[in-house]
RNA sequence: GCUCGGAUGGUGGAAUGGUAGACACGCAAGACUUAAAAUCUUGUGACCAUUACGGUUGUGCGGGUUCAAGUCCCGCUCCGAGUACCA
């Protein structure tokens, strides 16, 4: 009987869906899993065949614990809200709602085809007014709330006005954007508008005066993961840098918890590194240097064991000190420079290493010499990190030292033995010289006393502090969630939560006013808030895409994000699947989300993904013709030397095995009718090259075509064939063959002419063997992820009751189910000829037994001084005697052994025999 | 610069320190066919032999540990990813 995949895929997509196989419910019975795929941004030009391949990997694995008795959640959404559905309505004035619901569409039909075990009626778009409500839900309660540090949680904020009515800032240890101090009598006398920019020092969701990514062809702000070498990451504008007052998230209050965090998941090392490295925790001190006017101002460095190796100061050219410090005679020109750097883009920055900076004509004091230290001004000082200001060590510190030797400054080197003459020694390691009271200590004890010294003197304390910045929360644009914000008095206040959702308005046009608001300044209906003026910035792509995993567990949920009940249940992700592109941006938003939502209360774990997999991209598949130049003529690939020929791209779908179908290329392009093909054997070669996968290079492969060619089952087992999942790796159909042709021999094994043909006699013990073998393997290697070999595995196994000519019924039962969490169609398909009335998907995943395993006779490698020399066969009981005994009686040991007798005999059982001369 | 990966046949890739190259593609030969496709069988790292169920060599380079190294250790080379004046 034919393997007719097209037949059966199709009436096994319309079985599940009218039996909804799929769909799951909390049931206390079992034990949950919950397995997620990061969710597609739905865009414009489909998925191609690179985009189903987490999917598939994670629906290998929901099927399979699916098998073994979980519950498995097992949802798919769209994260809806960005940035190019906008800008295409800004080219065609196409709403930006219409496009992603056809992308949408186009997304559904492709990932239908494909067999996924999603349970769609738990479906969830970003852009969904009953989705986002719970998204502008947690920026009320991060408004409400501020986050307290002795308690490491988040706290309503009604507490800390109640603290600051009764003590004002005594004692006070929370996470705030600047330290304040006033009194409880200040406070009560402070008028409504004072008190509430107060609390901004303090909330979680807060408006703060910042420096941000500016995008002005984008018109809009980006963060710093939306940024990368100075350009933004969708359309590739430059982006400058410019303060703006912003909805920003305390993201950096969470560092600590957000580090520890990383302890307790199952993530690859590689990624927590990643994490570790934008969190960036470093210990240091704080310390305070006077002026030589009387101000004093303070600097974080780790280094706190060089401060007698300071021989200058340097602040950032934005900080608000550089204008407190700057002498009137250097005031002109320090003007020139901080001008001439606000110019520079946040690239031209980058890419220009030349040393700059300028003399404020201050001078600072320092703290144990009472030395008079010069305060310079330079961009290689950042103003958000740390104080934006540092003391220069010249001599143990590379860019201090650049800028001493520009600037002929002193250095002091304070090392025992180390050359500074070339260049600065950067090193922690080495004894402390010219260091006063540290004189004699290694560096590493040298640290610590010099705080302790900063510390008892009142000089300075330690300081524990972060790279990670504060998410900069809104947007310039149209297409995102509404902020459920109204302002009074110039102070933002928050919509009560009973007027959920805040509906995105309609517009005449999707850019910003002519006064320069955000597009929500356009909107004629736009309600206003008992006449207040409503917030026109919307939120960033990341809002949608922070907690949607909760919402999956309940989704239709209109009194919370998350019942009590469905987050008990469900609680986290199991296993998340996804691409290393979000490492610094979505997984870390997430994470703090989460662990807010925690601290209400609303999410009972503290980490939402247990385990994470990252599966690899992959790349296109290009092919080339060469085209004789001058000509329209085209040379086959190993001919191609003996002409002058331009390599052409040409579209991978006319390319078979690197063959190409002339006929097709002839009507591929009208420029090529008339081609004319000097071939090799008859055939055309293209020549190849590993390259992005897109439009352009005409290699982009759709995974509706493979489908359609071979079926989704083949489809899904060359995915996860093609390589290990983690690593990234060009799509190549060719190939794809022996995964089709490994199908329709297993569907063979089924039948005799047309009729199933089993029989239900009791298996032979190398059928038993066979079956048990694929069973260990498979299970183990879906465990691991290492979806390739398993595939293998069941082709080797194909073979093997192919050659022995099983028709036995449990030996085939127990394939069936292996291999449907990989080729669900096919497995669906015999399981019901078998004459079974329910779904595969409700089978028991086979154990295996060892005992069947075992094996009578080894075969030795027998090896002397280690090099393997010829194999002999051993029960699986003899002894070490007998072993040694049957190799060294062995004809061909002699010529090996050359006469001498053996020092050492090594068995390694079931395996080795080495022979040591 | 720093951090993390990786390097194995013509190709994609297998190998708890224990017969390197599983499995697959491709290629070659054969069977079936008027023929082609499909299917099946056999072979396929390189080199030397071919009377053999033979020998030598071989996992980016150079050392080391071990009876035994693709795998562990030290020192390089190249490639990829992330990050970057983070004090």
């Amino acid at each position: 009987m034919e393997y007719n995949f097209g037949e059966i895929e199709k009436r096994w997509q319309q079985y599940w869906i009218e039996h909804q196989t799929y769909k799951v419910t909390e049931d206390p019975s079992k034990p949950k899993y919950y397995v997620l795929d990061m969710f597609p941004y739905p865009s414009g030009a489909g998925l191609h065949v690179g985009h189903p391949l987490g999917y598939i990997a994670s629906d290998i694995f929901s099927r399979y614990k699916r098998l073994q008795g979980f519950n498995v959640l097992h949802p798919m959404g769209y994260d809806a809200f960005g940035l190019p559905a906008e800008q295409y309505a800004i080219q065609t004035g196409q709403h930006p709602a219409i496009t992603t619901q056809k992308n949408i569409a186009r997304y559904r039909e492709q990932l239908d085809k494909i067999g996924f075990s999603f349970d769609w009626s738990r479906e969830i778009q970003t852009c969904d007014p009953k989705y986002y409500k719970w998204t502008q839900w947690a920026f009320i309660r991060m408004f409400h709330s501020y986050y307290d540090n002795q308690l490491k949680k988040a706290r309503p904020i009604s507490e800390l006005v109640e603290q600051f009515s009764r003590q004002g800032t005594s004692g006070l240890n929370v996470a705030c954007t600047e330290p304040l101090e006033f009194t409880a009598e200040e406070w009560n006398s402070k008028s409504e508008k004072e008190q509430q920019q107060i609390l901004m020092n303090y909330r979680i969701a807060y408006l703060g005066d910042t420096m941000v990514n500016w995008c002005p062809q984008l018109g809009t702000v980006l963060a710093n993961d939306e940024v990368s070498e100075g350009v933004s990451i969708r359309g590739g504008y430059p982006v400058e840098q410019k303060k703006m007052r912003q909805w920003c998230l305390r993201v950096s209050a969470y560092a600590q918890r957000l580090l520890d965090g990383l302890e307790t998941i199952e993530w690859t090392d590689s990624l927590k590194d990643t994490q570790r490295n934008w969190i960036g925790r470093s210990e240091g001190a704080i310390i305070r240097f006077n002026t030589s006017n009387g101000s004093s101002f303070d600097i974080f460095t780790t280094r706190a064991d060089t401060i007698f190796g300071v021989t200058f100061m340097v602040l950032a050219p934005e900080s608000e000190l550089v204008g407190q410090l700057t002498t009137d005679e250097y005031r002109e020109a320090v003007q020139a420079y901080i001008e001439k750097t606000k110019k520079k883009t946040e690239r031209e920055r980058i890419a220009d290493k030349s040393v700059s900076g300028v003399f404020s004509g201050a001078y600072a004091i320092h703290p144990f010499t009472g030395e008079k230290l010069p305060i310079w001004i330079s961009d290689y000082v950042l103003a958000g990190y740390g104080t934006g200001a540092i003391m220069a060590v010249p001599a143990h510190d590379s860019r201090d030292y650049a800028f001493a030797k520009h600037f002929d400054l002193p250095i002091v080197p304070l090392i025992e033995g180390c050359d500074v003459s070339e260049e600065s020694f950067d090193a922690k390691e080495g004894i402390m010289t010219n260091s006063g009271f540290l004189n004699g200590l290694t560096v590493e004890e040298a640290i610590p006393r010099a705080i302790d010294e900063i510390q008892n003197r009142g000089l300075g304390y330690r300081k524990v502090n972060y790279r990670l910045r504060d998410a900069i929360f809104s947007r310039q644009r149209y297409w995102g969630e509404p902020f459920p914000i109204y302002y009074k008095d110039g102070m933002p206040y928050t919509l009560d939560e009973g007027e959920l959702p805040l509906e995105l308005p309609e517009v005449d046009k999707f850019l910003p006013t002519e006064t320069g608001e955000p597009p929500l300044g356009r909107a004629k209906n736009w309600k206003t808030k008992d006449g207040y003026p409503l917030e026109l910035n919307t939120m960033p792509g990341f809002a949608g895409s922070s907690a949607y995993y909760l919402r999956y567990m309940d989704p239709h949920n209109d009194e919370a994000l998350v019942s009590k009940n469905a987050d008990e249940y469900w609680r986290n992700v199991d296993l998340y699947v996804g691409g290393t592109e979000h490492a610094t941006g979505h997984l870390i938003y997430s994470r703090f989300w989460d662990k807010f939502l925690f601290d209400l209360g609303v999410s009972c774990e503290e980490e939402p993904f247990k385990k994470l997999v990252n599966q690899g991209m992959i790349q296109g598949r290009s092919n080339f013709v060469y085209r004789v130049k001058g000509t329209n003529t085209f040379v086959s690939f190993n001919l191609k030397d003996k002409y002058d020929v331009t390599p052409i791209h040409v579209d991978v779908n006319i390319v078979h095995n690197d063959v190409l179908d002339i006929e097709a290329f002839r009507n591929w392009n009208p420029e090529y009718k008339t081609a004319e093909f000097i071939l090799e054997d008859g055939k055309y070669i293209c020549g190849w090259a590993v390259e992005k996968m897109s439009k352009s290079m005409f290699n982009v492969v759709n995974p509706d075509d493979i489908v359609e060619s071979y079926g989704a089952d083949t489809l899904r087992l060359y995915e996860m064939f093609l390589g290990p999942l983690e690593q990234s790796k060009p799509w190549d159909t060719n190939g794809i063959d022996g995964v089709y042709r490994f199908l329709r021999r297993f569907w063979n094994l089924f039948f005799e002419g047309n009729k199933l043909a089993l029989q239900d006699s009791e298996p032979t013990r190398d059928e038993l063997k066979s079956i048990h073998k694929l069973i260990k393997k498979v299970t183990s290697d879906i465990e691991t992820f290492s979806f390739n070999t398993a595939v293998s595995a069941f082709m080797i196994c194909a073979n093997e009751l192919s050659s022995l000519k099983c028709r036995n019924r449990s030996v085939l039962t127990d394939f069936v189910i292996c291999l449907s969490p990989f080729a669900p169609h096919i497995s669906e398909e015999l399981w019901h000829l078998m004459g079974n009335e329910t779904s595969v998907c409700d089978a028991v995943w086979p154990s295996f037994d060892e005992s069947y395993l075992k094996e009578d006779v080894f075969t030795y490698s027998i090896s002397f001084n280690g090099k393997s020399r010829f194999t002999l066969d051993f029960q699986a009981d003899a002894t070490r005697e007998q072993i040694e005994a049957a190799v060294l009686a062995h004809p061909n040991s002699q010529k090996w052994l050359e006469g001498k007798s053996p020092k050492k005999i090594i068995i390694v059982p079931k395996k080795i025999v080495n022979v040591v001369i």
